[in-house]
DNA sequence: ATTTAGCACTCAACACCTTAGAGTGCTAAC
DNA sequence: GTTAGCACTCTAAGGTGTTGAGTGCTAAAT
């Protein structure tokens, strides 16, 4: 456990800040001189090298200013900082370009994510709600081909999704109209867990239907809503990072935008439950080598207590914790709210 | 009209040749020693220095060695650079990669690009089929909500596309069902572009039906059929750009990315017709200014003589044309042959 | 017992110079 | 028409000196 006494939480304070703004080691006269904290550059000094045994910052060379570790990150996110609200105009803003676009919750989810990455300017991921945890609100069978039907899903919160379903002879029009409505009456309602092969049996027992259909819509439903490449990724603000020195290295910058073009990855960095709070992770916390450099900042978004999906934020170590959070945190209540409306089941 | 002599031709296919491969200017020596042409240095400057008076190399300052120009490389590409088969281990991995993924047009347009950039290691980009040009095979109308109607839109070339109607009360499925078999009746084959309110008016007239459903599908068709916000495009390779020199300033590739994040760009630049061959694009005969230190290379696919979408390679204007473009050449006959098998109609 | 001023010391960054070598154009000989 | 030879040019790389920011330590001041 790490105390601090007020005056190197102070300095601690002022190093984070001025070296995220400027980006250049901090020196203790320019801690003195700048955040006036009524002492001299000498006695920064020596609490300076008292932050630097402790870990919380260090030097890159012998005659440089200092720069804030991973672990002095850490502190200032837990115990220094001070969160803002976004300004009302700011706030009105975001609003404004989330509900013009309320036509889908992919669309909308995707949004959420551009806005992010514009108004922190870093690159920013989301993931649309995960199939597994929602609701059938209706499904109809569509015919394509002598061996392909298509399913068409719809869920509680309004997403629609199209599935092949292979089979193995033709049926005509009023045949799978027939069986949607069937599926329809049976399903719907059903959150898509449950949908399981004991149920199809139920309803092939009941209907005395020998039909193959059914088996085959019931497997692919659980088989996508299971499968992670069913997961809607969306990425925005990619080529954000090129703006930090710390990216200025290509094969840096290289790595980094490579490592954003594996979905999985960027799913797993983001699976994280944060329940109701945003998560910050920093530097070399991460469990990817490729984020040593990084910070992520996650969040959730829920429909009652369902985990719907998460949002984030990736950006350089150097990142500025409070502006991001505020941003998260207005942006996560903003996007609660907007699906509690939609969710009339 | 630029006539070279044999020489002069060989001299400028060296340079090209080996600036393409090393990035560095070519000395008379390097031409000399490393292109075995049987003759001495010195006489090479001397062509060197009509090359250049002719525009087609240039010195990027005065002790240094020649570097093509755009008409250079125009000159390469035009009247110099033999083009090979790809070899029958790669022809056949590609065949590969392309095979096994034929569960949807859109996706194998997608992996065609993916490939694209794998083997050219450049960036590729590729516009599914439009549309517009496509013919109605089925379509269906799903209940939503009420006043929201889900079109399901299945085109001659297997593609299905979803698009929300919507309507000012609610509509029952049997209705729906029937709404749709009439539709079908009457749309299926019909090219998108022929779907008009004509058309809308005649079937309403002779079913004496009054309900608004109709004139809203048509509408939604219409405008679909023709927005460049439903032409699905597909970029891959976008970080290969960060391998060439040519983008190890940061500022420059940030700039590129960017532009690459624009789909209208991206369409614009595809859409130039290509007729049977192969286009390519250098430098400064590109339109677009953050292009002009790149090249294009761009390609249509085709189902008979209908114009269906594009492939494209991005690239250095430094970029081994010939390799390019015998991929390029392979992947648009092999996608051709793909999707002759495939149109069923 | 802290805090501060003063001072010697360190080190990266920058400017400046020198050198090496790659490449040229020209001329005169082949 | 081609080539060898040579003087010339210019960049890239390495070396040197200077500057200034920043430190740590010590001794005086509070």
């Amino acid at each position: 456990m790490m105390i601090l006494d007020d005056r190197k939480r102070r300095i601690l304070q002022a190093i984070v800040e001025d070296f995220v703004s400027t980006g250049e080691p901090v020196g203790s006269r320019t801690v003195a001189k700048k955040y006036s904290l009524g002492m001299s550059a000498a006695t920064i000094r020596n609490d300076m090298a008292d932050l630097e045994e402790m870990g919380l910052i260090h030097q890159p060379h012998t005659s440089a200013g200092r720069v804030p570790s991973d672990l002095g990150y850490r502190e200032y996110v837990d115990k220094i900082m001070k969160l803002s609200n976004l300004s009302t105009e700011e706030a009105l803003t975001i609003r404004d370009k989330l509900v013009c676009r309320l036509k889908d919750i992919s669309q909308l989810i995707k949004q959420v994510s551009n806005v992010i990455s514009q108004s922190t300017s870093y690159t920013s991921v989301a993931v649309a709600p995960r199939l597994i945890n929602s609701k059938i609100r209706h499904l109809q069978l569509v015919p394509i081909d002598k061996n392909k039907v298509l399913l068409v899903l719809v869920v509680n919160d309004g997403t629609v999704r199209n599935f092949m379903v292979k089979v193995n002879k033709e049926f005509s029009p009023d045949f799978l109209f027939a069986v949607s409505n069937l599926l329809n009456d049976k399903f719907s309602g059903l959150p898509l867990g449950e949908i399981d092969q004991g149920l199809a049996e139920k309803i092939k027992k009941e209907y005395l239907t020998q039909e193959g259909v059914l088996e085959q819509v019931v497997d692919v439903i659980r088989q996508k809503a299971y499968s992670p490449e069913s997961v809607e990724v969306f990425l925005e603000g990619t080529s954000n990072i090129l703006n930090f020195p710390e990216f200025s290295d290509v094969s840096r910058a290289k790595e980094f935008l490579e490592f954003l073009d594996e979905r999985n990855s960027l799913i797993s960095l983001l699976s994280t439950e944060t329940n109701d709070e945003v998560k910050v992770t920093i530097g070399s916390e991460n469990t990817f080598d490729e984020f040593k450099g990084c910070s992520v900042v996650t969040a959730s978004y829920w429909i009652g207590d369902k985990l719907l999906g998460n949002i984030g934020v990736i950006g350089p170590t150097r990142m500025n914790y409070a502006r991001v959070i505020s941003c998260m945190e207005f942006l996560r209540k903003e996007l609660n709210d907007i699906l509690r409306n939609i969710d009339h089941e």
